[in-house]
DNA sequence: ATTTTTGTTCAAAATTTCTTGAACATTCTG
DNA sequence: CAGAATGTTCAAGAAATTTTGAACAAAAAT
């Protein structure tokens, strides 16, 4: 649930094991040396930022970091990028990206003649809403109809207590209908920023 | 983060290991026989609603457990009455209705001569969005301005992507506003119904 | 003042979720 | 087609969260 907030590491503190022998540049200028896949200030910044956003809706570190890494930075990155930059597990990067991926909050970017798959974060806050709100949200309230149908079933007639069940489903009836005003006017708001 | 819902026991299914002792009808007509401490079949599917859409906000079954309790219940209940009738711990019934209080989803009633706290559901959809609003989202929004500075703060000036930075803290504070505007329109339209 | 009732706290156990890394599948290259 | 590059999957381990239960504190009753 978290209450307390509690310090986590920004970006993991691990030191390289072995000299690893990956090299795919991103994009930055240098081609080779010392100051490979490491992180800007503004990067750093930017994805404690977003761990801590994405934190709020109870979503994995992981994803805040990818989210935030992309979102800091202007060039599209691989997946490979990806890790060698947080120094996560392919695993966690492939995962966290197709989660980011099916919510639209990250776009594919055609380089010519590079083989590998290259991203950058969708920033317009009209997709990122309608992403979370289709993937997150919608699933949950189109059982709505179902479930209060569930719920009337229950309702067994003529016991002394049934008046006071049936006002309660009026309750929950009420409660959809508020998320079917206010969702539409969120999604029409998100459009003008 | 749960993508793949996952069946869970909707009351827990253990069988009391010693006959307690413990009476404290809550209200229920029947002074003390087998029909004590059982869910109707209308509370038993209103747990199961509040415990799904509690979890849909990444909150503890437990919570969802007492607050369904308490919804399907007219009576106001005891911290007792709960325990005995989810079969959930002393410290975890306490703890949740700490939550559920200070969220204001739960009413302290009023028993003249009765000793123990008793509790029904505040339904009121204004209610429970405002607290809901004031002890999980506005947090993370009050840092908003601290955490916009650091951002500025972490940019380097006269570097090439120095004017990329610039136009992402844009967005964010764009983000920001968003988020002031559709407050206050949540909870004005939660107050309609 | 002592005992009983009521409710809170918190360390340990149980459970759930997240991360890792290696095996696997797929697609491209030569 | 063989080999290399790229990306996915998933079992096992690590980490975080939730639940339990017993000790404790506070308030009321006797």
């Amino acid at each position: 649930m978290e209450t307390t907030v509690k310090p986590k590491k920004l970006v993991r503190t691990s030191a390289r094991t072995t000299g690893g022998s990956l090299s795919s540049n991103g994009g930055d200028g240098s081609r080779d040396g010392a100051s490979r896949q490491t992180l800007d200030s503004f990067q750093l910044q930017a994805i404690s930022f977003f761990v801590h956003a994405f934190a709020a809706l109870s979503l994995p570190r992981s994803i805040g970091e990818i989210y935030g890494l992309l979102f800091s930075t202007e060039e599209a990155l691989s997946l490979d990028d990806i890790i060698e930059r947080l120094r996560i597990s392919k695993g966690s990067a492939s995962e966290g990206l197709r989660w980011l991926r099916s919510l639209g909050a990250v776009n594919p970017v055609y380089l010519p003649g590079v083989r590998k798959e290259h991203f950058t974060a969708e920033t317009s806050l009209r997709k990122l809403a309608t992403g979370y709100l289709r993937d997150r949200i919608n699933p949950h309230l189109e059982n709505g109809p179902e479930r209060l149908r569930l719920l009337q079933e229950s309702i067994v007639e003529g016991m002394p207590q049934s008046s006071f069940q049936k006002s309660r489903i009026g309750q929950v009836a009420g409660w959809y209908k508020f998320m079917g005003k206010i969702l539409p006017l969120v999604k029409a708001l998100a459009g003008k920023f």
